[in-house]
DNA sequence: CTGAAAGCGCTAACAC
DNA sequence: GTGTTAGCGCTTTCAG
């Protein structure tokens, strides 16, 4: 229908009766234009209904402006928090931010990050990024790039974290204060790079002479179903549960419910990320604030650094966790009941 | 530190001794390049470490083979549902989507649509898209576009919707069904352009000779919150509430369980969107499934038809929506208690 | 199959 | 303030 062969900024120069570099000027908003040159010109580009092409711009100039953002699991909330706090300061900073969902599967990731590269965006910031660090760094090429969630030491990659194995630690410390001892562990899945929430929980229970009981689920409230799911009928469930993310505790809660096991009467139950959904009355979880949102912008502050100086080196910020508490976690049932059970492994149950 | 002089395909052309075209064949996989050619040109390219430049190429070729699509809400999970319909139907059918996320903010959800044009997406999808029908047409200048969740009837723009107005005939039918006549709406917000949900409560309260009892909502839990709260403590609150979303919906959910009101004892709920939430036993939802998945699947293929043919009449395919019966409903506790209830306006509450 | 030539629409010095 | 001149890196006829 509409403009089929597309006006160009000649065009809009010979309509306005002046030359081309005049009308990229005013496009581009330069203070050196005289106000009747520039109206002219903004009259024509209504006319002629010109619309700048970005993609001749971007040919043209050397920089973009443009930050491209990888984020893992669009139905993850946490990636929400944290793609708001990236866009409030790309933005602010004159920066467009483009946006690509990862998957689960590595191949399609690595396309789909390329893909923001030879757009030649000016810096990449990759949050869930379940890739190899050679993986990245070969694609991203010289490019700025920072990483949040995980932390990956190279050269010209920044990362923004928050102290996973800390927030672990606070985790397994509270429910021990509770006077927890069988408290398992749903994991990220084994093989995939996110294991310090686990490595944490590891080395807490250890100190506290208590034998880790690990489970392996998925980053998603499916796994977090499988892991409750896994206990047989007989045996003896934990009375608290420790799991890698909230999309994975939130999962447990329904495994548990199903089964007809009180959190927090029968069982308790500590989360991470603190999303908006274990904010929820209903869900009422008890998490790690992780502090997604001020990852997002301290990722693209650290991220526009390194677009102006991209020899700096490599930094990490590490962001302390803060325990949450609501109403899934509570004393164990039988809290004074059981002996000694922290002498007798429980990793084989 | 990497390549700063970037290489181009006359670098790779030179390098393999060949000419330029052949380099272009190549990476765009032609079939028309000799084996050897190829592996020569291949081996070039990952000596000089040579990445296509898609600004470039854009630039030169007519189409960009990619899609732009604006969410509403990353906060909200029914848009990753539809982005996953999108993705899905889209990457098979070789065509990159490129996605930006809107906000209430009108200005800036325009610009970054106009964002997308500039790049020179080949189509247009925007779901949850709140300006006006003419401001959408004039950024997409001629563009295709479709529209999810909303119908926009115009020249060159299609529309896939659930039908809203039956899905809200049938929560409030559902509930009427199960002996509820003061069955409460929390609405998206007044002026904004989803209202069919209401409207469809409206009517069908009204084909029953109940009173519309209507408070707005802004799309976020927040909104479902703010609307119990704002029932005074001494005030009857209605039996049943239907809200517009679930995240509406749960956000009521909150605000009623912190007031003591037993969900479904005291107050039955009825959501929309059948979102990953709802479906989690602790909140166990009844809802509308409005398959927003094939929402974003119907999407992309009406939009690469008109893609493929511009100048095709405009179309609005509707998908029914389907009730979602989980426990947040039940028959109101003094059913047959009240007389003729339906005869007083309730509006006024 | 291959190479030359002409742009795509814009930016960026640099003179006027 | 304004116009001129080169490209940016790639695709695309069109002859060989």
């Amino acid at each position: 229908m509409a403009s089929q062969r597309s006006v160009t900024m000649a065009d809009v120069a010979a309509r306005a009766g002046v030359s081309r570099s005049l009308v990229s000027l005013v496009v581009r908003g330069s203070p050196l234009v005289s106000d009747a040159r520039r109206a002219a010109v903004a009259a024509a580009i209504d006319e002629l209904g010109y619309r700048h092409n970005q993609i001749a711009s971007r040919l043209a100039a050397k920089s973009t402006r443009t930050l491209g953002l990888l984020l893992f699991d669009l139905h993850n909330p946490a990636y929400a928090d944290l793609h708001d706090g990236v866009v409030e300061v790309a933005e602010a900073a004159g920066y467009e931010v483009l946006l690509v969902a990862g998957s689960r599967d590595g191949a399609r990731e690595q396309a789909v990050l390329e893909r923001l590269v030879t757009l030649q965006v000016d810096g990449l910031m990759v949050a869930g990024y379940v890739g190899s660090a050679a993986d990245l760094l070969r694609t991203a090429r010289g490019l700025p790039v920072v990483v949040a969630n995980r932390r990956i030491d190279a050269d010209g990659v920044d990362s923004v974290v928050s102290d996973d194995a800390e927030g672990a630690t606070i985790a397994v410390e509270h429910l021990i204060a509770l006077g927890h001892r069988r408290i398992a562990h749903v994991s990220s899945p084994h093989g995939n790079p996110y294991q310090l929430r686990r490595r944490g929980y590891e080395a807490a229970m250890r100190a506290h002479g208590l034998e880790p009981w690990v489970v392996e689920g998925d980053l998603a409230a499916t796994g977090g179903r499988a892991a409750v799911a896994a206990w047989g009928e007989g045996e003896a469930l934990p009375t608290a549960v420790f799991a890698h993310n909230d999309l994975s505790a939130v999962g447990a809660m329904s495994a548990l419910a199903e089964r007809g096991v009180g959190v927090p009467g029968d069982v308790s139950l500590v989360g991470y990320d603190n999303t908006d959904l274990s904010a929820l009355p209903s869900i009422g979880l008890t998490t790690l604030e992780q502090h997604a949102r001020e990852q997002g912008r301290m990722a693209v502050r650290m991220l526009l650094e390194r677009v102006a100086e991209p020899g700096i080196a490599a930094r990490a910020v590490v962001i302390p966790p803060v325990l949450v508490e609501r109403s899934t976690t509570a004393p164990p049932r039988g809290a004074t009941r059981r002996g000694r059970l922290d002498a007798e492994p429980l990793g084989a149950l």
